[in-house]
DNA sequence: TTGACTCTACCTACCGATAGGTAGACAATC
DNA sequence: GATTGTCTACCTATCGGTAGGTAGAGTCAA
């Protein structure tokens, strides 16, 4: 860096998490190398040592980052409580809309739980947080919809919550290998449709 | 094999590709190898060569023997027009639901489908057909079952449809890492629920 | 002001383990 | 005697990780 930066974390360091995440959603934990990295950086393999000492550090330290990420934009979303539950909904979906966008990019936490059994502790555990934090996020949205009059909940939230839940993490990987930009919209088209149902 | 049985493939060729399909299942395409596959039938890897010159070989044939099951299996639950859609819907679900209950399995195309970049071409286009296939057959019965008046769409059929195939394989991932054995049953009894609303 | 020292951030060069795959010997069977 | 199936022994490539060195910036006492 030539400007006074004040930066917290080296550059270099966060470009590493970068591409990491990058190779993680659409290659998977296994698959991809510190060599890859080092490649796609024009850097040595030593060097990303240097920084991320165990391929776990690296790992754990994406996913860190990806979880407080996805952390705040839920705290953001439930705040203004002055929207209806299907705003909160529709702003929810969004990067799951922008995932299925790009050729080949599934969430973090979809991926790494491809591959569970091959992971360490420490990132299974996070993953295993995600996806429960995720659901019971989607349970209360889907409380208050139904409070409201917004939505009209066939099964009680919770097991509707998953259903959903489910569904988006299935369509970025069934998108992923059709190749058909279409499985994440019509997803939502009919997930939207069935909450609607009766309103 | 003592017994004179009259079978096609080698006893060893099937062994063989029962644990692979069990590997892939549980751990993935990638992480598993010839060397877990010997130590586990107590062979010497070159005698897995010997049947499958190589894992791309060895991949193809698990998956063809997987479609093919499912596939007959497809049939014979349309085969019996006498039955409820509910009924067809109901069969359908069996294998998820067993996978589920199971510590660590998914389905064998959904885990293909997680590392879907990794895999050589005639893979990825079997993955592909299976999904394409399993969602025009749930659409098909989606479609059959409104006409019949036994479900209530709130969307077309074919949306409906996805949203109902990517739930079930976002619940076999799901649950996999949570280890939450209410997953696939929540997701089912949630699905159920909307279809029968209002009927 | 300068020399000794430390720390950061990278490097080259290597390690043992394991991956998929091959060559060829050796029995058993038809 | 050819075919089938398994073996031992080996190959090359790559993996995550380590040892040790180095250039440069900052610190600090003489």
């Amino acid at each position: 860096m030539t400007t006074t930066d004040p930066k917290q974390k080296s550059d270099t360091a966060e470009q590493i998490l970068d591409l990491a995440e990058t190779l993680i959603q659409t290659r998977g934990y296994s698959a991809f190398s510190y060599q890859d990295i080092a490649d796609g950086l024009g850097i040595r393999k030593a060097s990303i040592h240097y920084h991320f000492p165990s391929k776990t550090d690296l790992g754990i330290a994406v996913m860190d980052r990806y979880v407080a990420r996805f952390g705040a934009a839920l705290a953001g979303i439930a705040e203004d409580q002055s929207q209806s539950s299907m705003a909160m909904l529709d702003v929810y979906v969004e990067p799951y809309v922008a995932y299925a966008e790009t050729p080949d990019r599934v969430c973090l936490a979809g991926a790494l739980a491809g591959e569970i059994l091959a992971l360490p502790a420490e990132l299974r555990s996070r993953v295993d947080g995600f996806f429960r934090t995720h659901q019971i996020w989607l349970t209360e949205i889907l409380k208050r919809g139904a409070a409201r009059g917004e939505f009209r909940l066939a099964a009680p939230a919770d097991k509707v919550g998953r259903f959903i839940f489910g569904a988006l993490q299935g369509a970025l990987l069934v998108k992923r290998t059709t190749g058909d930009v279409w499985q994440m919209r019509d997803v939502i088209t009919a997930m939207k449709s069935e909450l609607k149902a009766g309103a």
